[in-house]
DNA sequence: CGACGGGACGC
DNA sequence: CGACGGGACGC
């Protein structure tokens, strides 16, 4: 071994290990002292670092702060990402849950959400200044026994923190596990806990990011919902339900199960009346409740709970990585319910139901209005809705008739406001038989389903009728069906 | 919008 | 003789 590489420079050490340096954006009177006060709770403060112009001296209201530990840096980003720094406060632990108490009302009376940003410090060596988001870093990639189910991933991993899934690479023809594995976290600290803390023959490092193509990759992971695409983006109407139908089946195998409880987990501190005009913008709010800890604090965390599962699947897909407010993704998971569980193929109804309602809900004027502003909208459009019946179920997928075959029925469509995907229509359409073609009009709300029997068109219409009777009487909207020969 | 100083080397 | 190093996701 030579000097020279064993020999780190200052610099180098910065980044020692990954993700354990702060970039903060502060104020321009924010000092050193303060940030300590704040920041020394979380772990060894190894340096920090106020960002002053070299010739005025005068802070650039940014600055770095190095952690010992990733998981040290990654908690306290979580914890005051969206705090207001307070100046002159004495340094005093036993005082800082009082002043902490006063805060959280502070916020809540003023809505002071963002009045600090704290992110992982991009690596000096990288030379990138974009955000590192919390999807680079909740993503752990793991070496495992072939042996390994998602299961026992599960429960080997659950010690560090809230798993959102578990994956096992197989080989996609055979099967066989490739004896190399995914855990996603819903913290990013609790994926830098596992990396540090779990049996070194796992090997665990942060998983690269899926799908990177470049600096832009902004929508890769997360089916992001924006609010760019709140507005009149075309392919939106057949977004929801396409989202969902491949979403179900990643989620299945990640062992969770669909659910009408969902868990928000979010990095800025949101009040309880933000959360539920969020969430209460899809009909069938039950119950909205920010999660405290012992003390009574925000945990950025939220139960949410709905009537129906329709309802969650359409929360889970338009909200799950939305940032609210900016900058701020929020995550969802499904929670057990303590109810029954729906069959994957139940689901299928439900979202389709659901997307068809929703769309029409989020792309309304109040929808809209809520989602540009982001201020405190109470959402009037949505209780009626609540008692949408969703016990719907469907038949099984079945194969397509030959394309050949005679068409003896065919069913009318219109939608409203515009038509869902042709993917999904084959997908729920098929599963009544004798399924030969959706045929949707070009740049109308219309469309035709082709089936080579008349006994398979009937069901289709009778089974999703009963969906569209509710809608009707709600809204004088859903899917309208009728037969033609 | 909001990004990179100061200090100084070991068996 | 005797156990290193490797590592990636259906669009």
């Amino acid at each position: 071994m030579t000097d020279d590489s064993n020999v780190r420079t200052y610099a180098d050490s910065l980044d020692d290990p990954p993700n354990s340096r702060l970039f903060l954006v502060t104020s321009k009177s924010t000092t050193e002292e303060v940030i300590r006060e704040h920041f020394s709770v979380f772990g060894e403060i190894q340096d920090i670092w106020v960002v002053k112009d070299k010739h005025t001296k005068e802070s650039k209201g940014v600055a770095f702060v190095k952690f010992a530990k990733s998981s040290q840096a990654c908690k306290a980003m979580e914890d005051m990402h969206g705090k207001c720094l307070i100046e002159g406060t004495k340094p005093i632990n036993y005082y800082y849950y009082y002043y902490y108490y006063y805060y959280y009302y502070y916020y809540y009376y003023f809505g002071y959400f963002l009045c600090l940003k704290v992110f992982i410090a991009q690596s000096r060596s990288s030379g990138s200044h974009r955000d590192v988001e919390d999807e680079e870093l909740t993503r752990i990639f793991i070496m495992i026994p072939k042996t390994f189910t998602e299961e026992d991933l599960k429960e080997k991993f659950k010690e560090y923190g809230d798993i959102e899934y578990c994956i096992v690479i197989r080989n996609k023809t055979t099967g066989e596990s490739k004896g190399l594995g995914y855990v996603r976290y819903l913290k990013p600290s609790q994926a830098a806990m596992a990396i540090e803390n779990c049996d070194r023959n796992y090997r665990a490092i942060l998983a690269e990011p899926k799908n990177r193509t470049s600096a832009s990759c902004e929508n890769d992971y997360f089916s992001t919902p924006r609010s760019d695409h709140m507005s009149h983006d075309p392919g939106m109407n057949s977004y929801p339900f396409a989202e969902a139908s491949n979403f179900g089946v990643s989620e299945m195998r990640g062992s969770d199960s669909i659910t009408k409880c969902l868990l928000v987990s979010s990095r800025a501190s949101l009040s309880q009346e933000q959360m539920f005009n969020l969430f209460d913008l899809i009909p069938g709010l039950d119950h909205c409740e920010m999660q405290r800890d012992p003390y009574g604090y925000n945990k950025g965390q939220a139960l949410v709970r709905y009537n129906n599962v329709g309802s969650a699947v359409y929360a889970k897909e338009k909200l799950h990585g939305f940032e609210y407010p900016p900058g701020n993704r929020l995550v969802l998971t499904y929670i057990e319910d303590g109810e029954e569980k729906s069959s994957p193929v139940g689901m299928m109804a439900l979202q389709l139901v659901a997307a068809q309602m929703m769309s029409m809900v989020w792309s309304s004027p109040v929808g809209q209005q809520f989602m540009k502003t982001s201020s405190g909208y109470s959402s009037g459009s949505s209780t009626q809705m609540n008692r949408l019946q969703t016990d719907v179920s469907l038949p099984p997928h079945r194969k397509l008739a030959p394309a050949d075959s005679r068409v003896k029925e065919r069913l009318f469509i219109v939608f409203n406001p515009a038509p869902l995907s042709v993917d999904v229509l084959e997908d729920v359409f098929c599963r009544f038989g004798s399924l030969i073609e959706v045929y949707i009009v070009q740049g109308r709300n219309v469309g035709y389903i082709k089936f080579a029997d008349r006994k398979s068109a009937n069901e289709a219409m009778i089974t999703l009728h009963a969906t569209e009777n509710i809608l009707d009487h709600l809204n004088e909207s859903g899917i309208e069906m009728s037969l033609m020969t």
